[in-house]
DNA sequence: CTGTTAGCGCGTTCAA
DNA sequence: TTGAACGCGCTAACAG
C-alpha cells in the first residue's frame, strides 16, 4: 500500500484537497469540527506531507547547508554543534558539505546556489569569492563564519587573530619569558587560511614592540596534524640555543610540541611553556593554557543570524560583522 | 529573471524537455550532436536541475540520514567522518539529525519513516524499535551501528565490547596489576547504553578467572564528561587501599582519571596505570594506552552496506552483522 | 533517436 | 468556509 497523499486524507474526511492543506499550515479558515474531521483521518491514515512536493509547490526546502573543510576539526566540530544547537529548535534540517579543495569548494556551491537544495548555508573557513555566489543567486541567504577572505555582502562571525596571536604573546613575557618560538600550520594552501599568519603577525608585533627579535630560527610553520607539530618543535628544541616558551597558533599544534617536549625529557612549563590558540576540548584534556576563541558561541550566534535572515526576508543589519571575543585561559602549560 | 527550467533549456536547445532530461540523466539514447546542442544551452543558460522536482517525479532525496546522539563527542565524531568519507565521492548528501531524548528520536523517527525526506538512515548508538521503524516503512534502507539494542531486521556493526572489556583487563593483569579499579559511564539512562556495562562484565570476567575479587569500592559509574570522571576517579583513589590500575571504559573517562591522579600527584603509570576504550584522537595526545575500535573504519563500512543497498535495491546479505575488530593500542599510561 | 504527455504531492488561487 | 483546478520542474512511458 502506497504511502497515503493529501488526496487520500481529502477522501477518508470527506472534504477537498484545499481544506486538508489549510488544516496542515494552520490556517483559521477552518471550520473546527471540519478541521476535526481531518485531524482524524490524517491519524487514521498515519499521513505525513511529502517533503519533495512540500518543497517544490512553496519553494523552500527547509535544510540549511554548511560548507566546511576538515568538518572532523576540534574547532569545526565544536562550531558545527553550536549551530545545530539552535537549528534544533527549528523546523530546519541541516546538511553536511565537506570541502577538501578549492576546486570542490567551486564545484559544490555553483551547484549549491542554483539546485535548490538549500534555503541557506553556513561558509566556514573558506575562501569565496562572493562576487560569484552573489551573482549565482543573490536570494540566497549565507553566512561567513571565520572569513578567510574579506566579505562585504554578506553576515560574518570572525575573530581577530592578530590580536590573540599579541594576547599569548603578552602572556609569555608576562611570565617572565624573553626567547619566544612559534609554530604555526600550512593548511594545503589552497584554501589560503591566513589565520596562523595573522597570530604570527601578532606575535611579531609583541616581540617588536617589547625591543625583542624575531628568531626565525624558532618559528616554524608546518603541516595540519599532531605528528608534523612534534616534528617541527622537535626541530626547534633540539637547537642548543632553545627557546624557553613556545606560542602554538592552534591547540592540536600545541599538542605536537608537548610531545616533543616529553621526547626530549623537556619538563613543561619549567623547562618550556607552551601556550596554545582555540580552546578546544581537548585542551582541557592536556590542561593546555590557550587562547580561548568561542567556538560552541560562534555557531550559536552564526544560527541565529541565520534564522533572522530566513525568516524576516531580508539580511540581518545588526551584528553584520561580529567580531568574537578573545580571552587566555590559565592552565598548567605556562 | 527566474532561474530557468528544464523547458527554458529545450526551447534554447530547438529540442523536446524529454531529451533534456536524457542527456541530463547520462542516457545513450542521444545523438551526439544533439547531446552536444543541449549542453551548450545549459551552460548558455547556466541551468541547474531543481532538486524538488527531481525528487518529486523520480521519488529519491539523495539524501541520507544520520540519527545519533552527542554528536560531538569524539567517538561519534569519528565515526561520521567515515561515513562522509565515502558518501562524498557519490551523489548522496548527508544530513544530521542529533538526538537529545528517547521522546525525540520516536518523533524524529516517525517523522523520517514517513516525509521521504531521505533515502536512507544511519542509526548510531540508539535503542530504536526496529518493529516500530519496520512497519512504518519497511522500504527505507537502515544500518544501524553500535546497537545498543539487538537488532535482527537491518544490517549492523558492532563490537564486542565484553571481549574490549577482557583485552583491557587482561593487559593490565600482564602488566603485574592485581588491584585494578573500573570507571564507566553512566549516560541519561533512557538511551539505554550497554556498552559500559559490557565492558565491565569483561572486567569482571577477567578477574573471576584470574581468582582475583572484584573490589566494589573501586568500581564507579559516573555522568559522561570529563570532570565527572575527575571526580570519580578523585573517589577512588583517595582510599587508603586504592587500586593500582583504572579501566576507565571510555577514553573521555580515561582523562578524567588521569587529571584526578594528577590532581593528587600520583605518577602515571608508576603510581597508578590507566588504560581508556575507544582511541579517540585526543588519547593520542594525551598518550593514553587504550584499547581501540576503529570508528572512522566502522562509519566507512556502514556507509558502503548503505550504498550496496541503495544500489541493488535490496538490503546486502553480506556483512549482516559484522562485528568490528579491537586491538590494544601501547602508549604510555600503563 | 526524439517530441509529447501524464503524473509525482502539495500549495494556492478562484469560484461557489 | 470550502471544493476544484492549476502549476511547481522533472522523469518516464509512449508514440512517432
Amino acid at each position: 500500500m502506497r504511502t497515503p497523499t493529501i488526496r487520500d486524507v481529502a477522501k477518508h474526511a470527506g472534504v477537498g484537497v484545499g481544506t486538508v492543506s489549510r488544516v496542515l499550515n494552520g490556517s483559521d479558515q477552518v471550520r473546527e469540527d471540519t478541521r476535526k474531521r481531518v485531524l482524524e483521518a490524517i491519524n487514521a491514515l498515519g499521513f505525513s506531507p511529502n517533503s519533495a512536493a512540500r518543497q517544490l509547490s512553496g519553494g523552500k526546502t527547509f535544510t540549511i547547508g554548511v560548507v566546511s573543510p576538515f568538518f572532523t576539526f576540534p574547532s569545526f566540530v565544536e562550531r558545527l554543534a553550536g549551530i545545530q544547537d539552535v537549528l534544533d529548535g527549528t523546523d530546519y534540517d541541516l546538511t553536511l558539505y565537506s570541502i577538501r579543495s578549492t576546486a570542490q569548494l567551486r564545484r559544490r556551491l555553483g551547484a549549491l546556489m542554483l539546485q535548490n537544495r538549500v534555503d541557506g548555508l553556513f561558509i566556514l573557513a573558506l575562501p569565496i569569492s562572493e562576487d560569484e555566489t552573489f551573482s549565482a543567486n543573490p536570494a540566497l541567504p549565507i553566512v561567513v563564519v571565520d572569513d578567510t577572505v574579506h566579505v562585504r555582502r554578506y553576515p560574518h562571525l570572525l575573530i581577530d587573530n592578530v590580536r590573540g596571536g599579541q594576547m599569548a604573546t603578552e602572556y609569555l613575557l608576562q611570565h617572565g619569558h624573553t626567547r619566544l618560538g612559534f609554530l604555526g600550520d600550512r593548511v594545503d594552501e589552497s584554501f589560503g587560511f591566513t589565520s596562523a599568519q595573522d597570530r604570527f603577525k601578532g606575535f611579531q608585533n609583541t616581540l617588536e614592540a617589547a625591543g625583542l627579535p624575531v628568531n626565525m630560527n624558532w618559528c616554524q610553520f608546518c603541516l595540519h596534524g599532531e605528528d608534523y607539530a612534534r616534528d617541527a618543535a622537535r626541530d626547534i628544541l633540539i637547537q642548543p640555543d632553545r627557546p624557553t616558551a613556545i606560542f602554538a597558533a592552534i591547540d592540536t599544534l600545541a599538542f605536537g610540541v608537548l610531545d616533543a617536549a616529553s621526547d626530549l625529557g623537556l619538563r613543561v612549563p619549567e623547562d618550556l611553556a607552551v601556550i596554545g590558540f582555540d580552546d578546544i576540548q581537548a585542551a582541557g584534556f592536556a590542561k593546555l593554557t590557550t587562547v580561548r576563541q568561542h567556538l560552541f558561541q560562534s555557531g550559536q550566534r552564526s544560527a541565529e543570524l541565520m534564522l533572522d535572515w530566513l525568516r524576516t526576508g531580508h539580511v540581518p543589519s545588526e551584528n553584520w560583522s561580529t567580531v568574537m571575543p578573545l580571552e587566555i585561559v590559565e592552565r598548567s602549560t605556562v
